[in-house]
DNA sequence: CTGAAAGCGCTTACAG
DNA sequence: CTGAAAGCGCTTACAG
C-alpha cells in the first residue's frame, strides 16, 4: 500500500502541481469566470490526475456557510411523513442543499438533542415538523435561534416562526358535513393526540359542523389514541364498548381508519352500510385498501415544497416576514362513506 | 438589534471569559477528565453566560472526521426502505453519527451525484441501498473510495465492499414450495427489476423450486417491470392476456403483489380460491390488506441494524475483512394462498 | 488575470 | 492540572 493512500489530497498540492497560486486554484474549483480559460484546464487536468476531492467541510467552515439543512421529522414509516419528507427534500436538493435527516418518533428528548445536534452542525436552516409534544428548553431554543427555521404540519404557538400546514379545521368541516349530508346525526371523532394543533384544529372544524347542523355534541364518542393503526384499534374497542355507539366515524388519519376498519370488520360490522368511515390524509393505501377508504385528502408533498422553498427564500434573505402557508385539503370520496 | 446578534460566541471568548486557556476551554467542552472541578465549572457557567453553541464543523475539520455517515436509498416512501432507514438511523445515533441522508429514486445520475456531494462533506462512512442500475464512473468511484462502505439490500457485484442483505434465493424458493404443495404446477414470476440483484435471486430460488419438483418452466409467465403498485398491475395484466394462464404468482415484493390483486379482484378473479398469491416484504400493510397476504417477511430493520453495526465496526478499524451478512427470511402464510 | 497572506474556530502535540 | 503555538484545508480581501 502507498503511504498517501489514505490522505487527501488538498487544493493546495493541486495548485503546486498545476503552477499557480491556492487562490487561483480555489477560484477554479468554484467555477468563477474571472480564470483564464488556460489555466483553468491546467487546474483541471492536475484535478483529474492526483485524484483531488473538493473538501466542502473546511470550504463550509471558510465561507461560514453550510449548504446542510436539517429537517426533524415524527416519523419516516408515517406514510404522510415519508411524502412530506419527499418533497421537502427533493426541492431542497434543487437548490443545492443537502438534507441532514432527523426522526423523532415523537419524542421530545429526542427531537431537543437532535436540534442542537443539527445547530451544533452550522445547519444554514431548519425544517421542523414538531413532535407532539416539546420541551420548555426547546421552545426557548427554538425560539433565539439564529436560523431560519420552518415549521411543518404541526404549529407550536409558543414559537415565533413561519408555518407551513394543512387547514385541518376545513378538513374536519368537510369530513364531518360530507356524512351529515349522507343523513348522519352521531358521528364520533376517533384517534390523535389531544394537546397536538392537528388534532385541536380537526376538532374545531368537527364542532363546527356540528353547530352548523344542529347535532348533538357528546363528549363520549371522542376518543383520542397514538396516531397508529393500534391506536385506532384501541379507540375503537373503546368505542364499541359504549351503550350509544354512532352511524358514522370522522378519523384522525388514514391510519386510524384502518386500525378502526380492523376491529370493526373482526365485529362483523359492515364498513360502508352499518358504519361510515372518513379518514384523513389520503395516503396511496387509502385507495387501495378494502373497501377504498373516503378521506381528506392533504397533500404531504406539497407541504415539504412549500417548506422548502420558504425555508430557501428565508436563507436567501428575500423574505423576512413571518409567513403561514396553509393549503386547502379535498374530500375524496370512496367506497367507505357512499 | 445588537451587532452581536449573528455572530456565535467562540470558544476562545468563552476561554477569556472564564479566564482560562482556549485548551482548556476545549478539553471542558469534550468532558475531558484531566481539567479540575473548579475550572470546568467555571468554563461551565461561561459558556451557559455567553450562550455559547459548540462548532461540530471546526471540530470535526480540526480532528479530521465529522461524525456524519451518509445513508443513501432508493425511496423512502418504499415501506421496505423507511423500515430499513428506521433500523439504520437509531443504530448509528446511537453510536454517536448523525446521518446525511439521500434519495436517488432509483435513478443512476441522482446516486453519483449524492455520493460525491456525501463525500465532500467528509463522511466516515457510507451506507448505500444501490439504484438497480449504476453508472460506472460510480463503481469506479466506490472502489475507490478511501472510507468504509456498506451495501445493503442490493448487492454489486463489482464492487468490492461490505453487503448486508437477506437470502432472496432462499425466500423465493420458500415461497414457491409452498405453492408447490398446496398443489399448483403452474407458478407465475410477476415484477421487479431484471437486471437488479434482488430479481436475481428471487429467479434462482424459483428455479431451484422448479427443478426440485419437476414444473414446467415457462419464460411466458415471468414478467418483470417498476417495483411499484404500477409495476405490479401491468405485468398482471400482461399475465392475464397470456393464453394458458397459471393458477398461482409469486410475486417480486408486497407491492407488485397488491397491484396483481387490484387487477385480478377488477377482472372478478377471487384470490385465495382461483388464484393463490404470495408477496415477498412482509410490510405491515400485508397484514392489514384484504384479503391479508401471504408473504416473506424479510425484516428490513434487522437489515438497517446490522449494516449500521458493520459500518461502525469498520470505521472504529475492528473489523477490516470484507464481510457478507446474510439474513434468513421467513414465510408468514396468511389469506391468499390459505 | 493572478498571487501572498490572513483567518474561519476548533484540536493537538508539546512543554511546564 | 494548564497554556502558547501551530495547523486542519479552504476562502477572502487586498494588491498588482
Amino acid at each position: 500500500m502507498a503511504n498517501n493512500q489514505n490522505k487527501r489530497i488538498t487544493l493546495q498540492e493541486v495548485a503546486e502541481h498545476a503552477g499557480v497560486s491556492t487562490t487561483t486554484a480555489s477560484l477554479v474549483v468554484r467555477n468563477n469566470p474571472r480564470i483564464s480559460q488556460a489555466t483553468r484546464e491546467r487546474v483541471l487536468n492536475s484535478i483529474e490526475e492526483l485524484g483531488y476531492i473538493y473538501d466542502r467541510v473546511a470550504a463550509n467552515m471558510r465561507s461560514q456557510s453550510s449548504n446542510l439543512i436539517g429537517v426533524i421529522v415524527t416519523n419516516i414509516a408515517n406514510k404522510f411523513i415519508s411524502e412530506f419528507l419527499i418533497g421537502a427534500q427533493n426541492k431542497l436538493e434543487e437548490f443545492g442543499y443537502t438534507v441532514l435527516l432527523g426522526t423523532t418518533f415523537d419524542n421530545a428528548e429526542k427531537q431537543q438533542n437532535l436540534i442542537s445536534t443539527m445547530v451544533e452542525h452550522r445547519v444554514d436552516g431548519l425544517i421542523l415538523n414538531p413532535s407532539s409534544r416539546s420541551l420548555e428548553k426547546t421552545v426557548k431554543h427554538l425560539n433565539n435561534l439564529k436560523i431560519p427555521l420552518v415549521l411543518a404540519n404541526r404549529e407550536l404557538h409558543t414559537i415565533n416562526a413561519d408555518y407551513v400546514g394543512i387547514d385541518y379545521e376545513q378538513g374536519a368541516y368537510q369530513a364531518v358535513t360530507h356524512l351529515v349530508k349522507k343523513g348522519h346525526r352521531r358521528i364520533a371523532f376517533l384517534g390523535g393526540i389531544r394537546e397536538s394543533s392537528t388534532w385541536i384544529g380537526r376538532m374545531e372544524g368537527y364542532r363546527r359542523a356540528y353547530k352548523e347542523n344542529d347535532l348533538l355534541f357528546d363528549e363520549s364518542i371522542i376518543i383520542d389514541s397514538s396516531p397508529t393503526i393500534e391506536g385506532g384499534e384501541e379507540a375503537a374497542l373503546a368505542l364499541l364498548s359504549s351503550s350509544n355507539p354512532p352511524t358514522a366515524i370522522f378519523c384522525f388519519s388514514d391510519m386510524i381508519a384502518f386500525g378502526v376498519m380492523k376491529v370493526l370488520s373482526k365485529q362483523g360490522i359492515e364498513v360502508g352500510s352499518d358504519m361510515d368511515i372518513v379518514g384523513f390524509d389520503n395516503i396511496p393505501d387509502a385507495e387501495i385498501y378494502h373497501p377504498p377508504l373516503t378521506t381528506v385528502s392533504s397533500f404531504p408533498k406539497s407541504i415539504g415544497i412549500q417548506a422548502a422553498k420558504l425555508l430557501h427564500s428565508k436563507i436567501s434573505g428575500e423574505s423576512t416576514e413571518l409567513q403561514r402557508i396553509i393549503l386547502k385539503p379535498e374530500l375524496v370520496v370512496r367506497d367507505t362513506s357512499k
